[in-house]
DNA sequence: GTATGTATGTAATATTATAACAGGTCAAGG
DNA sequence: CCTTGACCTGTTATAATATTACATACATAC
């Protein structure tokens, strides 16, 4: 695991701008988060069957970014398969699907806190918590994306990370 | 290795705007990046022994992204210890210095292009031929700057990086 | 109910990265 | 000079992350 399970950052389905660093109830947040996930999948024709769902429920319980071996052992102590492919090909769904991110600089992995929302996200890495709190950003992709137009790359896929400190941490320091 | 060695990229020391995709002369950029390499460390008062020179060169000759375990290659053929630390405290120095960039997502290394001069860079990783251009994008990294500011964030390191097509793949598919 | 594509489980292995410690080099201060 | 302390290099061992390949099971369409 990458932070305590019992933190309060982003929340899926608790978007209120601000909040990110804030401690907030989130009691609702991961029943919603997984009633538009299923309606997302079933949109696309994908299935949201019991292991991705399991792994979605994990990344929403644990409410921080997860590294593949923290998900596969819960999986494992529940039943399901306990050797990696298990792990890294439900991430790898949730991930096309929109459902969860991937966080490269951890080589972790979070729920969306925008399911279904077109959005740019950013991550912002606590290098002292470790918590992690997804911004929108999409002047910073749109400004990407002219950059990389002006050389005739197209872009498919953005990964915008910064590592720094948390308002709490910084605080304390 | 990440992409081919006779690939030709961005080059260090050739920073015309708009060349980072196509082919150029580039028989002085090493020796230029090298002379510019040497200045900043002194003037930070940073040792750029052989091992880290070595490693600075392989990365300018290489001209593309190489992850650590190519580069511990070369050393190794090369006399230079054959043990991963090797490598990965030699590139790690690079990176503080400024002299190389991290590659999250290829888990892999380049010489920086902008060498000495204060710069918001960006990534364009080709998906199908794994090609690597730097782009400036300080538009963008203000823009997260901006976004981070607002909840709170002390933004220390920035990482932004887009997967898509080279003008030349583009064409090609 | 059978064929087909997709999903899962498992074994084996590849790739990337770090911790810990021993020995060497070098420059500053005594 | 020569010692001290900081830093750099080399090496051993191991940890952490990720993929390939193949067998089995399941769901859906025909």
């Amino acid at each position: 695991m990458i932070a305590p399970t019992h933190s309060h950052t982003d929340c899926p389905g608790c978007t209120v701008p601000g909040l990110a660093f804030a401690s907030h109830d989130h009691g609702q947040c991961a029943a919603d988060a997984l009633a538009r996930a299923e309606a997302i999948c079933a949109g696309a024709g994908a299935r949201l069957t019991p292991v991705r769902r399991r792994v979605l429920e994990i990344l929403l319980e644990a409410h921080a970014a997860l590294g593949a071996y923290d998900v596969l052992n819960r999986l494992s102590a529940e039943g399901f398969g306990n050797q990696p492919p298990v792990a890294y090909r439900a991430l790898d769904f949730l991930v096309e699907q929109g459902l969860a991110h991937r966080i490269q600089r951890l080589n972790a992995f979070s729920a969306c806190v925008h399911v279904g929302e077109a959005h740019a996200p950013a991550f912002l890495i606590c290098r002292v918590c470790s918590l992690v709190a997804e911004a929108a950003v999409a002047p910073a992709h749109d400004a990407l994306e002219a950059a990389a137009a002006a050389m005739g790359f197209a872009v498919e896929r953005v990964t915008i990370e910064a590592l720094g400190l948390c308002p709490a941490c910084r605080v304390a320091a």
